[in-house]
DNA sequence: TACTTTTATGTGGCTGGCCAAGTAAATGGT
DNA sequence: ACCATTTACTTGGCCAGCCACATAAAAGTA
């Protein structure tokens, strides 16, 4: 319910059709899943770590960096207050004491439905008006333009 | 050039195919956007605030509140940076003096060809690799689920 | 062995973004 | 005229995210 308020398209400056519905559809699909984060406290962006180490716990720190692709600040911060939540444990690696393992708590295993139930009404809401083909198309089309600004970016 | 690194999917805890595909192709979308505003002085999201200014100069703070679509308090902060930054000027309006009209500088003109270079730019790499068939149905397929969510989100 | 380089992580500083609470001015009701 | 309400905006607090720099430990090299 954040904003009932849709935002306007700028007639000015261009504005990439594509790249602005992209652009507002992120946005509009990240504000819901914000709002159900907060309904069991957790802050976007901490459900995608959670989602690594449901896929496989103990990872260590520099592991789920490279899978959700963020900065390493950024990471180790997120992390340091999802320890501070009790959703997870940070403890130095016997071989290597330069790298942190982490491990979810039975906390943060328990928010592992919720997580699940959330993903999956945001795929329902989505795709509600798509037909199988459109849902099929864009999702392709979305993983193509993905890897084209990915491939020219570098 | 951020991360040249592209991000795993979780394959446990759901994760919709839609949702998920929207989710990290914005964040790749972003990050070139952001790599080419850092290059003409400018934050991610200010951008957005000069173009609804482009389309019409000397707005109120509450008309590009809502066209923008963010919480007021963001908005405030945003031109109070790009107002020390030179970008804009904000001035009390005379008949009521609660409202702040913003007003272009010279240096917040100057930026309107580069940020509409910067989105025809990010606009080709999008749909370098779709013919025109997939780039209509994915933007309007954008719109079709925005509203959708928009529309369960009250 | 000692020294450099790479790797893994932490910290400071800044901005974007949200919510909640606060201020100030115009509006509306009585 | 008085006072409550609405409106427009500001501020403080918090978290996500980035960059740049710093630290510590492992690995490579002379």
């Amino acid at each position: 319910m954040p904003d009932t308020t849709p935002p306007e398209p700028p007639r000015a400056a261009g504005g990439g059709p594509l790249s602005y519905a992209v652009f507002q559809l992120a946005r509009t699909h990240r504000g819901h899943a914000a709002a159900m984060l907060r309904a069991m406290n957790l802050h976007p962006g901490q459900e995608l770590l959670l989602m690594q180490l449901y896929d496989r716990d103990g990872r260590t720190q520099a592991e789920l960096l490279e899978r959700v692709g963020l900065d390493h600040s950024t990471v180790s911060k997120s992390l340091r207050r999802m320890q501070e939540a009790g959703l997870l444990t940070r403890e130095p690696a016997p071989h290597d004491r330069r790298v942190m393992v982490v491990h979810l708590t039975e906390a943060g295993r328990a928010l592992r439905e919720p997580i699940t139930d959330m993903w999956r009404t945001l795929e329902e809401i989505s795709v509600r008006d798509l037909t199988p083909e459109q849902i099929e198309t864009f999702t392709a089309c979305a993983y193509v333009i993905e890897e084209s600004v990915r491939r020219h970016a570098r």
